[in-house]
DNA sequence: CGGCATGATTTATT
DNA sequence: AATAAATCATGCCG
């Protein structure tokens, strides 16, 4: 009998309600054991070592018949009632947030990058690959590395999903386990729904942070792989000779208000077979580096003033008026040689005004800075 | 290899 | 949101 009581005991103090003794013949024993607490846990920890299969069955059996003893329901209300005022300080311990930012925003970007959600690797993106490199005349050294990328991405993903798998898994398993401990409990001690429930927000709440240090390891490696291929730094490629032409001729031709509106920039994009930012990159760079250091693109800009002369000179053939291509140089060439220049904003954003870049070419403007 | 050119990115500003 | 300015990382040439 007093191993029941004892066994009775733990399963209270498992509850956090170990102030509930239960065997009086054992509180003696109890008020030598806290003079001791060491050989206490001794103790105890020598009778866990004696554990074996037998003694399990026994302690079934004992369980058993405890919870058949004839006492046992009006201790169960007892301890029913002790809850009741319990739970009501416990209940103020918890109530957190559900949507873990952090984890929102790891989502998000595996999301984004592709780790996670529609699945789309694989055989479908090799195949893509391929079709781009085999595909259209261009033989994108890019598509390549990119390639390369995305079979290195396919393989972080495939390592995510798994290790991801196995969390679930993992996790349920746990959940499940402990549910049916506290079902089986719930037995011998009054358990409500609402306290399981709060048990298993315990659980995944560990749980998720492990799914977190997942998610952060996964970006952390997506980051790195993009880095390394993905960095439009790591493989810059000059623009070709006509496409830097054709910018140039719209900078110089723009002197005075360098900044291609939104249709201009997607022109622009469209004739050197680059994107729309790359215009924009461009254009950012060349004005930098342009108004730090006039005397240094004078010739260039000397060269596509003349340039944009002679165009605006065979195009003005017909429709001229007292524009003389013989000074091509003192105006500001080609102003009106483009349609994009109708709507160029004027004012739209030089600090200074439009003074910045009005200087024509062979006019440099010494005190600009 | 050093150094400048150049496209892209980052940060600050408006 | 667009741009200026600073900075990065590579390309390219002597």
């Amino acid at each position: 009998m007093e191993d029941q009581a004892r066994m009775m005991s733990g399963l209270v103090g498992l509850s956090g309600l170990s102030q509930v003794d239960v065997g009086d013949h054992d509180a003696g024993r109890k008020q030598h054991s806290l003079g001791q607490p060491q050989q206490d846990i001794g103790d105890i920890l020598q009778q866990i070592m004696a554990i074996t299969d037998e003694s399990l069955d026994e302690a079934q059996a004992r369980k058993h018949a405890l919870n058949c003893h004839r006492m046992k329901p009006a201790l169960f209300s007892v301890l029913c009632e002790i809850k009741e005022k319990t739970v009501l300080s416990i209940r103020g311990i918890q109530d957190e947030d559900p949507p873990d930012p952090q984890i929102m925003r790891l989502d998000n970007m595996l999301l984004a990058e592709g780790v996670s959600g529609p699945e789309k690797g694989g055989a479908s993106a090799a195949a893509a690959a391929v079709a781009a490199a085999a595909a259209g005349g261009s033989p994108n050294d890019g598509s390549i590395e990119h390639s390369d990328y995305r079979a290195k991405l396919t393989q972080i993903r495939g390592i995510y999903h798994s290790e991801l798998e196995k969390y679930e898994q993992a996790c349920s398993e746990f959940t499940n386990h402990v549910m049916n401990l506290l079902r089986e409990q719930s037995r011998t001690r009054p358990i409500s729904p609402k306290e399981i429930e709060r048990m298993v927000g315990i659980i995944h709440r560990k749980f998720s942070s492990i799914q977190m240090q997942l998610k952060q390891s996964t970006c952390e490696a997506v980051m790195i792989l993009r880095s390394r291929f993905l960095d439009a730094r790591r493989k810059r490629r000059n623009f070709n000779k006509q496409a830097t032409e054709v910018l140039n001729e719209y900078f110089y031709s723009h002197l005075s208000n360098p900044y291609p509106s939104e249709e201009a920039k997607e022109e622009l994009a469209k004739k050197c077979a680059i994107t729309v930012s790359q215009v924009s990159n461009w254009f950012g760079n060349k004005r930098i580096r342009y108004k730090k250091n006039i005397g240094k693109f004078q010739e260039e800009a000397n060269l596509y003033a003349v340039k944009t002369a002679v165009d605006a000179a065979s195009v003005s053939s017909q429709a001229s008026q007292a524009n003389s291509p013989a000074t091509p140089n003192s105006g500001s060439p080609g102003s009106y040689s483009r349609p994009n220049t109708g709507h160029a904003h004027p004012g739209l954003h030089p600090t200074n005004g439009e003074g910045l870049f009005l200087s024509p070419p062979l006019q440099p403007q010494v005190g600009l800075q």
